[in-house]
DNA sequence: ACCTGAACACCGTTCAAGT
DNA sequence: ACCTGAACACCGTTCAAGT
């Protein structure tokens, strides 16, 4: 039990990095304060700007941090062989599974700024992939905006959830306002909503999501082979 | 001059979630504080919380002005009478308008976490509009998801740079990195980008919201004449 | 019913100082 | 080179108190 007692590992930029998402894991996005970060890795607050210049330089190499996480499941970098659709749609899916497992990446991937050299990288194998399999660099830029979040695996919902797992937030009241909404109440009246194991949000589910990425899909292969 | 001196018109509500959205808009959203929304109101923080019950109740109420202010504009609620694409077109950049105008209003949406009964029945007459022009329930409710933010007229991008207008915050790094971009640096020599006059972020500009938006639509036309 | 003042428990961050 | 302690300027929010 005293196998390691003083042996303190020192900090390191990728320590804190790592310290960081795992704090997200575990307790939530809010808990990352740079007090707890600190608290996790036995050290001081102060210590932590030595490695990381501030808390939004902290979130920037966070995730940078994910985005490597997806090329190393892609096994690296580079425009892969193949057909582009099936490329560019199994890279999606590959980062919406380092999503789910990170579900508070997106909303701290909405709020970054600044555009960091491994996003830059990870956006041009993704333009890659369509120019290689024929699109023009203007059909394949419309593309990238087109996109849009999807590319890193989520989609933007109205709103979602705190809790993910917990829809009751908004239909506890929906009852209330019932009468109003004759088009949403028919709806649910019919289609089931949400898969609870692969959500990312109220309705950020993985059909749903894969729907809206095929349609983007299809409608872009069409628009390419007009060409 | 002195034409209303002491007679400092009550708060209410209304007039507190007004103040936000002009503090918003004129300072930027991180200037909207309750010190700061107190003061532009000449009154003290706390006075607030006798209309507003805290903080994130606040921003709830702004969203659901602006979402107000978009009904307005398109002459109050219900389903249109009229061709369905047409309709969801010229609803969803309708609302876009009310966002340019509110360019920080994007990044307020993404964070709410509970659904008001105003972004309910706007979300109903979207629905509408479909279902009344011939989708199924099911399709309907994908057709939503697929749409996610940009039926409140905004794309979530990987990126939004801090200052909209200078575009230099990412660009000016990425000479350093040119060399292992190939395919954006190629991109970039031919294709122009941005209208600063039409821009919700880095790359969210009018032409490319309305080419993402089409490429949905048509898509959805196709799956639903394909039932 | 509506507004205030002082206080509390947090933030991120500075700076000079330790080893 | 790396880490610390005390302090600063902010947050949102409580509570008891004023009118």
């Amino acid at each position: 039990m005293t196998a390691q007692p003083e042996t303190r590992t020192p900090l390191s930029r990728e320590r804190v990095l790592a310290a960081a998402i795992a704090l997200a894991d575990e307790q939530g996005i809010e808990a990352l304060t740079m007090r707890n970060l600190a608290g996790a890795l036995g050290v001081e607050a102060m210590s932590l700007y030595y490695h990381v210049a501030n808390k939004e330089a902290l979130l920037d190499g966070v995730v940078d941090t994910l985005v490597s996480e997806i090329e190393n499941e892609l096994g690296g970098l580079g425009v892969p062989d193949g057909e582009w659709k099936e490329s560019l749609r199994n890279r999606i899916l590959t980062a919406r599974g380092v999503m789910l497992q990170h579900p508070w990446a997106p909303s701290v991937i909405e709020t970054r700024t600044t555009m960091t050299p491994t996003l830059l990288r990870y956006m041009d194998t993704l333009l890659g992939i369509l120019v290689e399999g024929g699109f023009s660099n203007d059909l394949g830029h419309h593309a990238m905006h087109a996109l849009g979040s999807r590319a890193l695996g989520f989609n933007q919902e109205l709103f979602a959830p705190s809790d993910p797992s917990d829809n009751d937030d908004g239909m506890a009241m929906l009852s209330d306002v019932a009468p109003s909404l004759p088009y949403i109440m028919g709806m649910l009246s019919e289609v089931a909503h949400d898969d609870p194991d692969s959500t990312l949000g109220w309705c950020d589910d993985q059909t749903e999501f894969e729907f809206g990425l095929d349609l983007l899909l299809d409608g872009l292969e069409q628009r390419m082979l007009r060409t």
